[in-house]
DNA sequence: CTGTTAGCGCATTCAG
DNA sequence: CTGAATGCGCTAACAG
């Protein structure tokens, strides 16, 4: 059953040139829309498709599209897979998953990928222990490339990220416009570029509301849950005047430990303390109180890089300008913010 | 740079010809070993790898392996990739990811695959809502098809699955090893093969033991928590000597309801009552008191599935016997549970 | 507009 | 053991 036809068979039976069918698939104007159409119809009724490997040996590209992916634990990964697949789904193209297994960087993949032709193009999720070069090396090669660049990292690797100076400012403005004036960041680690981006954003917001920056309210927190409580504690143990009102925390988790901090300190969020989260995972609208934070929009950014290697593949010619895509972030409002208490 | 070779450059090259060179890749005897590391030697100078679409379309196999999942964000699937990603990336496969993103079933996926000749082989994590009819079809056409079971369906299709009745049992023979003589199932949905074979090896231990089954301790919970705080309520508004001492939980998360219910009961995890969950997800071990639960496997399938299709892959003529793998369960105690209370 | 003729890069006979 | 000849299924000029 099934047998497999080829285009050969196609054309005996619909009484045309393999040419002629060719040029059916392959959506040529230069077919005249009545044997198109009988060319078409025949492929149907015979369950017809053309052979993957020999269409990409023919044409020199194998329809198929790389992800390499740190790996599938990061909870966001599924919303970028998801909105890479949405796209690709609608072309011929095919997702070939790379997921980094071994610590020794890519390994042979990348070599392997652009001698042996396996992709026309590349979506690599920046990981945090990985250089770029390699990379930029095989996009000098020829072979489109993007990245998904969830840390911010400059290259000059087209990229598309998530706008972290926006989401900072956008804290700030939060936060100003509800009268607060001391505001602390937990920052997480200070040398990942993100969180750079964040505070940059917010200083800029407070410098603009007339604000001073006051290091003593910006923590490097690293990792470590017990740092952050420690800094937590800290903070209110500075003179009342200098303790903040309100605490940035550079990801939703780290806002649950300083919540769960200042409640042992017995202080109440929003009434004594204001704090605002990053990134919107599902228990930000679950804890109570329920948190307010920032929205990454990890589905477009999947899409939009996707677009974007689909754009570099179909035009390899246009010396394409190394876009950084910078998507939009957005505030949501939850219960965890509210009008600076009153002193 | 880098400019593309082909079998025949590296033929010049060595001063060989092309079959030589065809000979040295398929790592046949029937070349001098002299003659074959210098020809191996030559591609490595040159970074020499064999054309994927050429090679593909003269074996008449891809290289490519299909993996149909149907969404990233299962928690679990981030175990069960592992697993599938370290046994390909030992071999020349590569994996394909198809997402299903559309309702509509596998769509054409299949139809695709099978007749394009995309795939060497399938794996297919199995989904609630996808009849597999589409898939016994392909595999009757040759396409091997590996099933990762995670649902304990049956089949006739090769699969890899988690011994859920063994995990039922374990957790049957804890409980009764602590005197728990009344232990009620927090089922979750119980018209899911896998709810039943757990129930059945709980119940076989527990008649084993000597202990009649109570249906009044067999809850249908669903998939909704307010449902199991209800019945867990339902369970302590029972005649005294009819309550139970013990609880399974069908997965973690529903555990998780059933504690926080019991304290709001007022009763006390594990003083007053075990309690005992499903899946071991890493909030089990976080969480107090920490849960005593059932580790499924997930890495193991993923490895175990893709060894099952390679395998079939290899040997498209032995009429693979429809393996049904189920993979040992492992029972992890914890702090949830603990000796029955004395009466 | 349609049919003819060459390859694409490799595997696989088949002689030598 | 090695080299020359075919073909995999399709695309891409090129004629007709």
């Amino acid at each position: 059953m099934a047998e497999k036809l080829t285009i050969r068979d196609v054309a005996r039976l619909a009484g045309v040139s393999k040419s002629t069918v060719s040029l059916v698939l392959n959506e040529s104007p230069k077919v005249d829309p009545a044997t198109r159409r009988h060319v078409l119809e025949v492929m149907r009724r015979h369950n017809y498709v053309p052979s993957f490997a020999a269409t990409a040996l023919s044409r020199g590209n194998t329809g198929l599209i790389g992800m390499i992916v740190p790996g599938l634990t990061w909870r966001f990964m599924a919303d970028i897979n998801y909105g890479v697949a949405k796209v690709i789904e609608d072309t011929k193209y095919e997702i070939v998953l790379f997921t980094n297994t071994k610590d020794g960087g890519y390994g042979g993949i990348l070599e392997r990928i652009l001698t042996s032709g396996l992709t026309a193009g590349l979506l690599v999720v920046a990981a945090y222990d990985q250089p770029l070069e390699p990379l930029i090396e095989l996009q000098r090669n020829g072979l489109p490339i993007v990245l998904i660049n969830t840390l911010g990292r400059a290259s000059e690797l087209p990229s598309v990220g998530a706008d972290n100076y926006a989401g900072g400012a956008a804290v700030g403005e939060h936060l100003v416009s509800l009268g607060h004036r001391r505001i602390a960041s937990v920052l997480g680690p200070t040398d990942h570029p993100y969180v750079q981006e964040r505070l940059r954003g917010l200083r800029d917001v407070l410098h603009a509301a007339g604000i001073a920056p006051d290091p003593s309210l910006e923590l490097d927190s690293g990792f470590v849950e017990e740092t952050i409580r420690g800094q937590v504690r800290g903070l209110f143990e500075l003179p009342p005047g200098r303790r903040p009102t309100a605490i940035f925390a550079y990801h939703d988790p780290a806002a649950f430990t300083v919540i769960d901090e200042l409640h042992r300190c017995g202080l109440k969020v929003p009434e004594d303390v204001s704090v605002v989260g990053f990134n919107d995972i599902d228990a930000a609208s679950h804890v109570r109180p329920a948190l307010t934070t920032i929205r990454q929009p990890f589905v477009e950014m999947g899409g939009r890089a996707a677009e974007l290697v689909l754009s570099a593949i179909a035009e390899p010619d246009e010396e394409q300008p190394a876009r950084q895509a910078l998507l939009p972030v957005e505030l949501i409002v939850r219960d965890s913010t509210g009008a600076v208490p009153a002193a």
